[in-house]
DNA sequence: GGCTATTCCCGTATACCCTACGAAAATAGC
DNA sequence: GCTATTTTCGTAGGGTATACGGGAATAGCC
C-alpha cells in the first residue's frame, strides 16, 4: 500500500486538528463525554506503527489498542488520511530545535548538524515516517518549527531570501530522505528478522549466475580494490555524512564568492 | 498502504523472473500453453500504474486490464510484491544510460548530469516509483546499469574506491529522492485536479489563524523580502539544481584536495 | 424528577485488497 | 486415446477504510 497525504477533506477541519494544543478548547456543554481525546487517538497510533509498522497502525488496530469500536474514531478524526497528518506533525514536533533566542551553536554549520542529529533521530525512533509522503505536507507546527530552523541556521550565510529558501529546501531533501533511508534499512532488519548481509547472501546466484563483468568493469574494479564496505550499515552511513558534508561545502563556498 | 519490498520468498526464482531476458528460455514440452508472459504483465502493471496511480495496480486491475481472472497472474509472478519489484527494475532499465565504451559527454560533471536528467525523465514517467521502498530493491538489470553508470561517471576523479562508492550512493540518494518529489509533485496537482498553489490558497487559515510571527522570524523575512518563488513547481525545480550543483561542487573540491 | 437537545458510541454493511486451495481445462508425447 | 503436465480461475478467508443509522449518555431547563 501507498501512503498518500492532505487530501480535499476541509482544509479549516485539518488545520485545526493539526494547530488543536495552540488554541485553548471550547468549553463542553450537553451530550455524552467522550472517553477519548484527540492526542489519544494521535499517541496510540504512533506507538503502534512505532512497535509494529506502519500497517499496525490502522482504524481497527488503533481502536483495538484504545478499547473501543472502529468507528468511534471517526468522532475524532476525520479519516485515516488526518490521522496520519496528525502522527506525522506530532513527531516532526519531537525534534529539539532550537526556536528563536533560544541557545544554540555558533557556527551555523553545527547549527544545521542539530537539524540533522535530531531529524535522523526521528526517522530512527519513528521509521515508518520515511513511507510517508511529503508533498503537501501537514502543516502543523512540527513543521513549521522545523522549517523556521533551519531557514534560520542559513541566516550567517548571507545569501539571497530566494537562495536561502532555496538552500533550504535541498538540504531538508536531502536530509529527510537519507535519513528515511537509514532508519528504513534497520526496520527492515528488525522486521523481517534478517540481516542485510544475509539478505545479499541469499542472492549469491546474481554474482555466480546472471552478473556481467564485461558490462559492469566499474562495479567490478571497486569491488577488487575492496571498495565497498562491509556492512550495508556502514555503507549508509558513511554516505550519509560524506553527502551531506559535501552540500554544505558547495553552499559555503558558493556564499563566499557573493 | 505502504509500499515495501524484496521480501524473503525465493531469491532464486525472483532473480531468475528479473534476469529473465538475458538467459534463453527453456522449451516447453506438455500442458496447457500460456495465454500471456511476464512481460505482458509487467507490462500492463507498469500502464495502469501510470495511468491511474500505484493503487489502480492491483493483482485484479492488472487481471482485468489483461482480460484474465486475477489468479491466473500466479502463474506468471509469485506475488504482487514481485510483480512490484519486476516492474521497478523494468522501468530502471528504461533510462538511457551509456554502457562501457559507448560514447559519452568528457565532463564528468556531464555525465553525471546525464544520470540526473534521466532518472528525473524515469520519476516523470513513472511518478509511482517515489511510493516504493528503495531498500533491498529489486537487483536487476536496471538497477545495476544504473549503479555501474554512475560509479564510472566518477573515476575520472580518482578517489579511493571505497569513496567513490560512497559519493556515488551520496548521490543517488539525492538525486533518486528529488527527482521523485518533483514528480510526486506533479502527480498529486494531476491526480486531485487541484494545483498547488490552490491547495496553498486553501490554507489561509493558516497565516491568518495560527501563523505566529514571532516564532517564525525567518520564515516571515523571507516572505517579506519576497523569497518565495511563485510556484511550488518553481522551487522545487530550483532545489533540485542547487542542490545538485552545490554536491558536486563539494565532491569536486574534495577530490582536489587529494 | 422528567424532558429535550446534543453528543458520542459502535454494529452492520459495502467495497475494495491479497492469496491459499483445488477443480477443471488444455496440451504434448506415447 | 491415455497420461502427465501445465495453465486457468472460482471460491473462500482474512485484511483494509468508511457510510449510515440507531441506541446510549449527558447538561440544562422546566
Amino acid at each position: 500500500m501507498t501512503v498518500r497525504h492532505s487530501g480535499g477533506g476541509q482544509p479549516e477541519r485539518t488545520l485545526a486538528l493539526l494547530w488543536r494544543n495552540q488554541r485553548e478548547q471550547v468549553r463542553r456543554t450537553a451530550g455524552r463525554r467522550p472517553s477519548l481525546d484527540v492526542d489519544g487517538v494521535v499517541r496510540a497510533g504512533i506507538q503502534l506503527a512505532d512497535d509494529r509498522g506502519l500497517d499496525a497502525a490502522s482504524m481497527g488496530g488503533v481502536a483495538k489498542a484504545l478499547g473501543v469500536g472502529t468507528m468511534t474514531l471517526y468522532t475524532y478524526v476525520p479519516s485515516k488520511e488526518e490521522l496520519l497528518d496528525l502522527m506525522v506533525d506530532q513527531v516532526l514536533a519531537e525534534r529539539q530545535l532550537p526556536g528563536p533566542g533560544e541557545p544554540r551553536p555558533t557556527d551555523w554549520r553545527e547549527q544545521v548538524e542539530v537539524y540533522s542529529d535530531q531529524t535522523r533521530a526521528m526517522y530512527e525512533r519513528h521509521p515508518w515516517l520515511a513511507r510517508v509522503s511529503t508533498v503537501r505536507p501537514p502543516v502543523g507546527p512540527g513543521m513549521l518549527a522545523g522549517r523556521e530552523y533551519l531557514l534560520s541556521t542559513l541566516l550567517p550565510l548571507d545569501l539571497s531570501p530566494r537562495d536561502t529558501n532555496t538552500a533550504s529546501l535541498a538540504i531538508t531533501t536531502y536530509v529527510d530522505s537519507a535519513a528515511g533511508l537509514l532508519a528504513e534499512n534497520d526496520l527492515v532488519e528488525r522486521a523481517t528478522g534478517q540481516s542485510n548481509e544475509a539478505w545479499w547472501y541469499d542472492r549469491n546466484d546474481l554474482w555466480e549466475t546472471y552478473f556481467d563483468v564485461e558490462r559492469h568493469p566499474a562495479m567490478t574494479a571497486i569491488w577488487n580494490a575492496n571498495g565497498y564496505q562491509d556492512t550495508v550499515r556502514e555503507a549508509a552511513t558513511d554516505a550519509y555524512r560524506y553527502g551531506l558534508d559535501r552540500l554544505l561545502d558547495g553552499i559555503e563556498a558558493q556564499a563566499k564568492t557573493l
